[in-house]
Order: C-alpha cells, then sequence, then structure tokens
DNA sequence: TGACAATGTGACCACGTGGTCATATAATAT
DNA sequence: ATATTATATGACCACGTGGTCACATTGTCA
C-alpha cells in the first residue's frame, strides 16, 4: 500500500499519479512500465515517488485493486437483479455490462487486458492477493443456480464451459480494445450486440443442425 | 533474414543459435528478450550476432517463421484427411493435433503464444507479412464446407462462430502450457481429450436442457 | 522568531539494453 | 610465402532503467 504521505497529498496531484500510473500500466507490463515516464507525466520528482509508493510494485497493486474496485461498483447493480433472470438473460446482462465497462472505461478494461497477460510472476501473486478471482467463482455459482432450476443440460461440464466462459470474455475484451471504443457509434454498438447474441445463441443451442 | 555468413556457419552452432535465441523468445515479448542472453546461451560475441542478423527483429522474425513452419508440416497430415470427415471430427482432430503438438514441441507452442501476446506493432507486422494467418482462412473454409454439406445450423454467425474458435485454441494453448506439457502422463492426457470433447460437445449442441 | 518535522527535489548510482567498430584470427587463393 | 578475403571478438557507446540520498523547501507548532 502506498504510504500515508500519498494520501495526504491534494486530491488534484494524487489524481493526477494516478492516471498517469495507470496509462503506463495499460500501456506496458509491469516489467516495461516506466517509474520515470509515470513521474514525468504527473510532474513529481523522482525522489516523490519514492515517498509515495515503497517500489514500483506498491504501485502497481495499488492502481490495479482501484481498478478492481471500479469493476465490481460496476456491475454490483446487475448483479442485485440476477435472481429474476434466466441464465441466459444474466449472462447477456453480464456480457452487455461487460461491454459498457469497457466503453465507458476504456484505461481500466485496458489495465485489466493487460494484468491477463502478465508475466511477472510476482506481480501476478501480488495482485491476485489483493483481491481477485472473484469472476471464476461467480460464473460459477451462476451455474449450479442454473442447473438447479434445471435450465441446463446436466451433462454439461461445468469446467469446460468455464474454461469457454473465461476466454470469450477475454476475447470480447481484446476486441474492445483494439477496436477503438472512445469513436463508438450507434451502428458499433448494435453490431456488437448482435455478436454477442450470435455468441451466447451458439452456447446454449449449439451449432449443429436441428 | 539472415545474412549469408550464418547459413555459412556449422549446422551445430547454428541450431545452438536458433535454439536459444527461441529459448529467449518464448520467455519474454520482443522489447523485453534480449540479444545479450542470446549471444552467451549459444557461446557467439555480441559482433558475430550483429554480423549473422542485421538486428534483433531479423532474428525474431526469422524464429517465427520456423516455428510457423513446423506447425504446418505438423498439421500438414491432418488436414488431408479432413474432406472423409464430419465438422465434429475434423475440430476434434484439430484440437487434439494442437494439444499433440504442443506436447511434442513446447517451445514452438510458447513461441505462439508469446506471439499472441505481442505487444510491438512493428514486431507483429513484420511476423505477420512473413507469413501467417491461415488458421482463420482454414477455420472459414471448414465452416463453408459443413454449412454446405447441411451439417451446422444456417442461422449461425460464421463470424461470432470463429471468434469462439480462435478464443478456446488460445485458452487451450496457454491451459498446455501452464500444467507443464512435459510431465503429461496418461491420466493428463485423458483428462485433456475429456476435456476437449465436452468443449466441442458444448459448442455443437449447447447447454441447453433438452 | 526559532525549532523541528514533513515533504519535495534531481543529481547520481549500478546495471542492462541494442548496436558499433577497430582489431585479431582463420581460411583461401595466388 | 604472400596477399586477400571472410569471420570472430569484446571493449565501448549512448541510452533508459529502478532506486538512493544529501540537501532544499515548506508547514507546524511553541
Amino acid at each position: 500500500m502506498p504510504r500515508e504521505t500519498f494520501f495526504n497529498l491534494p486530491e488534484d496531484k494524487r489524481n493526477l499519479v494516478i492516471s498517469a500510473a495507470m496509462q503506463e500500466f495499460s500501456r506496458a507490463d509491469f516489467k516495461t512500465a516506466s517509474v520515470n515516464q509515470i513521474c514525468k507525466r504527473s510532474n513529481i520528482a523522482k525522489g516523490s515517488f519514492y515517498q509515495y509508493f515503497t517500489d514500483k510494485l506498491d504501485l502497481y497493486v495499488y492502481i490495479m485493486s482501484l481498478a478492481i474496485g471500479e469493476k465490481i461498483r460496476f456491475f454490483s447493480d446487475a448483479l442485485a437483479e440476477f435472481n429474476t433472470l434466466t441464465l441466459f438473460e444474466q449472462f447477456r446482462l453480464l456480457f452487455t455490462k461487460g461491454m459498457e465497462f469497457a466503453r465507458m472505461h476504456p484505461l481500466y478494461a485496458a489495465l485489466g487486458e493487460q494484468f491477463s497477460k502478465e508475466h511477472d510472476e510476482s506481480a501476478k501473486s501480488a495482485v491476485i492477493k489483493a483481491g481477485n478471482n472473484q469472476s471464476e467463482s461467480l460464473f460459477m455459482q451462476m451455474i449450479q443456480n442454473a442447473r438447479i432450476k434445471g435450465e441446463i443440460d446436466s451433462e454439461i461440464d461445468p469446467l469446460a464451459f468455464i474454461l469457454l466462459l473465461k476466454s470469450l470474455n477475454s476475447a470480447v475484451n481484446e476486441y474492445m480494445l483494439n477496436n477503438d471504443v472512445n469513436v463508438i457509434n450507434e451502428h458499433n454498438q448494435e453490431e456488437l450486440f448482435k455478436i454477442v447474441d450470435s455468441l451466447l445463441k451458439i452456447i446454449f443451442n449449439g451449432i449443429s443442425a436441428k
């Protein structure tokens, strides 16, 4: 965690540092990301940086925990009405919410995508320890519930299903990031929703001719 | 392409350089990968390296094209008998062949996985220009054929389907790399085949209760 | 005002990087 | 044996890195 000095900073300055760090960590992986660049971009001296944070990892974990928190807050509304929805609707909501999140917070989404590719094991485990892994358990819970309600075939391997969902989630994320999400328009949006529906249709009904 | 000097090298030495480069490029992305390390590991001087290759990118593209070539050669047998198989069997063969490839050539598989995460645009486009993109077009062809044969629902969006297959392929790859493929045993193998079958079953029949 | 603590600063360090080049060695041809 | 060409070498360069530290500046009490 950042030192007290950092939290004593005027809000503007603190946010500037956070924003610069997010830009940097969404641009490059942990090793490549540059403390010097973060300092330059937020107009603080190198020495100040190391007064706020013990080291680069300290900042990295902090930034990631901020992003995770934001995402959880963003999804919590959707999760509230989950009980009233079918599994199909639940996943549809989850995907569309995910797309909305990526559109509204492209920086956070880029951070997540960057993290999923992170090589540095110490950085990875430090972030995970700081609180993650909730998406997998959420998926698992959804599947269990749907099973009880008799919505899905009992022969489906839940692990395979989760593997499929996770890889899809990452693919959609990447797609959103590569096709500049900021210039998204109604036409793009329509198209994206169509793809999501197509995907979900495949997942629920399969591709076999009836 | 490497200079003539490189191809004049005795085979042992040349292979040592190639092997060292593959190790390095499978370990780290283009920017992080170290020419110094490659030199050390293959017992050649820095100066020699730059007599063999114009720069790091030159070596990178060469190594990747070797890996791509190896993979194509490996798959060509499977592709030959494609006409006699159903789409399900085709994909099953493709996945199992992919797993076999990753098991037999973990270094090549790691290179591919590393490349799929590559950030450096110049490195990426240089490799692609050197001949890639065949997997996507292969998938597309398979789907078209199956459509004609009436094996898949005509309402399936081929693009969504390909997105799904590509993300799955990458997920399986990653899974194989993380769970040390070298110590694979019959038990693991059995389990992997089961997961692949589960995945394909979902894709073909969907998860909905019948 | 003076004393003391908190915070800001950037020159500096050791290190690793990709790439260069003058020089040494080996191989070949005359 | 001599001249010429191909190859091997590692010290060296400029640069960017994460991190340190002696010192300057500011804020806060008495």
